[in-house]
DNA sequence: GCCAACGTTGGC
DNA sequence: GCCAACGTTGGC
């Protein structure tokens, strides 16, 4: 059973764009150094799905992108203590759900991103994941 | 740029 | 093991 998440980064420092550029390869989402979201890396299988959250500058969901690799060392880590996935862009959210339209929905008002805006890899449920991908215009 | 919320650290 | 102090994140 798959499951669904979501990745955030200021896209300053590793935007969608730059992620996108990286193609079917995909990245190692490196420098997380939360446990809790380390967790939710761990727990990720290949193929699951996830946003791609613009935090700072632009606050929304800008893509989609799947676990192209299950959680290893984070080689930007000094400790075995953290690890990451490899993400792969899939699509674009030709409209961006940002997050003011996110809080406003009454659908959406539990998603992590309303209530732990901090966390930085979040669980998404399948019904809020579909909800979004409609209100923004994704086919997948 | 400010500040609230949260996580981590370290002294006791 | 508690909790105050501190650092970081991210929305505004």
């Amino acid at each position: 059973m798959a499951n669904y998440w979501l990745f955030k980064s200021e896209p300053e420092v590793w935007s969608w764009e730059q992620q996108k550029a990286k193609g079917k390869a995909g990245e190692e989402w490196t420098g997380v150094r939360n446990y809790q979201a380390r967790n939710n890396m761990r727990a990720m299988k290949l193929g699951d799905k996830g946003f791609f959250y613009h935090s700072n500058e632009g606050k929304a969901v800008v893509g989609i992108v799947e676990v192209s690799k299950l959680a290893h060392r984070d080689s930007s880590a000094d400790a075995d203590t953290w690890e990451c996935v490899d993400i792969r862009a899939v699509a674009d959210v030709p409209k961006p759900v940002t997050l003011d339209e996110i809080k406003a929905d009454p659908v959406l008002k539990d998603m992590v991103l309303v209530n732990n805006s901090r966390l930085s890899v979040q669980p998404v449920s399948a019904a809020e994941f579909k909800h979004i991908c409609k209100r923004g215009g994704v086919k997948l």
